[in-house]
DNA sequence: TGTACATCAGTGAACGCGCGTTCACTGATGTAC
DNA sequence: TGTACATCAGTGAACGCGCGTTCACTGATGTAC
């Protein structure tokens, strides 16, 4: 059995349901193991939404029907997935935009990190770049609620940023989030493309990105004027 | 049976496979039907790639493998599919960007037509915003396919108003490809929302296209000054 | 400490279902003469 | 015009498969006393 585990181990009863440490034999699979097995399966050719039970049951090891003792369905397993990756992305990305000091290095340091978690071996960014437009209504919603986050923090840091270099920014919040579109729209074709093109597409974004800030810049300003 | 068939009817020969007029039996099935009958199934909770090919036969009246002598599988279907809603498009949003005068209405004109065809009956484009990024390599091959023919159609039209406004624009294929990525992946989310919220999403995307353009001027004067 | 008991995570077998694909066929259409 | 024939679009039945879900179960673990 392929042995990349990236979220295994007894986990440090960081979970929400306390309910395994009371009577009755302590689980010997946690819903880690189950999220880590769909995590394996999924590469470029098989996303979230074509797993099926029995496939993560068999690839985790247990029968097919072991697996309710965790997920109630492969849905619900989607939308933990999903969360998982959602946190661990901004967790690192926003470390990025903290640790960079001058405007331009922030942009360009921040898609370096994220290109490095989408070409990373957990895979996790591969369900929110892919699928964020098929699957459950519940899936949908998971995805969406992660992509939101992601765009207030980056919202935060713009107003932060903008701020300390003594600029008004101009509509704070919609260039969050088409710079957030943006780059997970042109991550989710990364993913089928060699590597080699990586380079490229971070310089594409990075452009793009700074010709939003650009406009929103110099619209911000005309509005100064205006007003 | 549903009679909303958007692209039935015998269809004028434009074929290319000229064989249905030689010898034998001119074929009472055409790939139109099936194509019509896929178009009637997709919704907001199915989309092209969770169809099966007796589902879709069903809905056409035929008998399951009486699809084999239209298509080899649903795959090709679907590449039929894309291409045609691709055409769809490109033909609909480039007539409103042409008949367009003023350079805001341009933008905002564009938009509109495209949420008038992200609502239509015929579910055309709901097969491009939804699933670019699952499905089989071909699959995703037809949608990136399009969108580069999108592109490069936007890309030509900035730099013909461009010019015609005595504009030197700065990398137009850059800026037609953010939009192009900003406007799919924008509408595929919008295909979930009530259509109460379409005008708001408009505002939003003008909104960010303006701030991209405004950037590529500012930056483009600034490049013309460094030479 | 030792024993009887309760809990419940994981099992193995079975179910009915819809699927893609195959096969030999049928019968309406068009062609040859 | 009439007849024999070839073509081939569409059929109906059948196949083996993997699926999600159910059921009654087993046996290791932890608890009560």
């Amino acid at each position: 059995m392929n042995r990349l585990l990236p979220v295994s181990s007894p986990a440090p009863a960081s979970d929400d349901t306390p309910n395994h440490d009371g009577p009755g034999r302590k689980p010997t699979i946690v819903r880690e193991d189950l999220i880590a097995a769909a995590l394996r399966l999924i590469g470029p050719h098989r996303s979230v939404s074509t797993l099926s039970l029995r496939e993560v049951a068999r690839e985790a090891g247990i029968a097919p029907n072991s697996f309710y003792r965790q997920f109630h369905d492969m849905d619900e397993l989607a939308v933990a997935l999903i969360d998982l990756a959602g946190e661990s992305l901004r967790r690192i990305v926003g470390d990025a935009r903290k640790r960079a000091v001058s405007g331009r290095s922030i942009v360009r340091g921040s898609l370096e990190t994220f290109m490095e978690r989408l070409r990373a071996d957990d895979k996790l960014l591969h369900v929110m770049l892919r699928e964020g437009t098929v699957g459950s209504d519940a899936f949908k919603r998971a995805v969406d609620r992660q992509l939101l986050f992601f765009e207030e923090e980056l919202r935060a840091d713009l107003v932060r940023i903008a701020a300390a270099q003594g600029i008004a920014f101009h509509e704070p919040g919609l260039v969050a989030r088409a710079i957030t579109r943006l780059v997970f729209a042109m991550g989710g074709t990364a993913l089928d493309l060699p590597p080699e093109r990586d380079a490229a597409l971070v310089d594409d974004l990075s452009h793009m990105i700074r010709m939003l800030l650009r406009g929103a810049h110099a619209m911000g300003r005309k509005h100064a004027r205006d007003a």
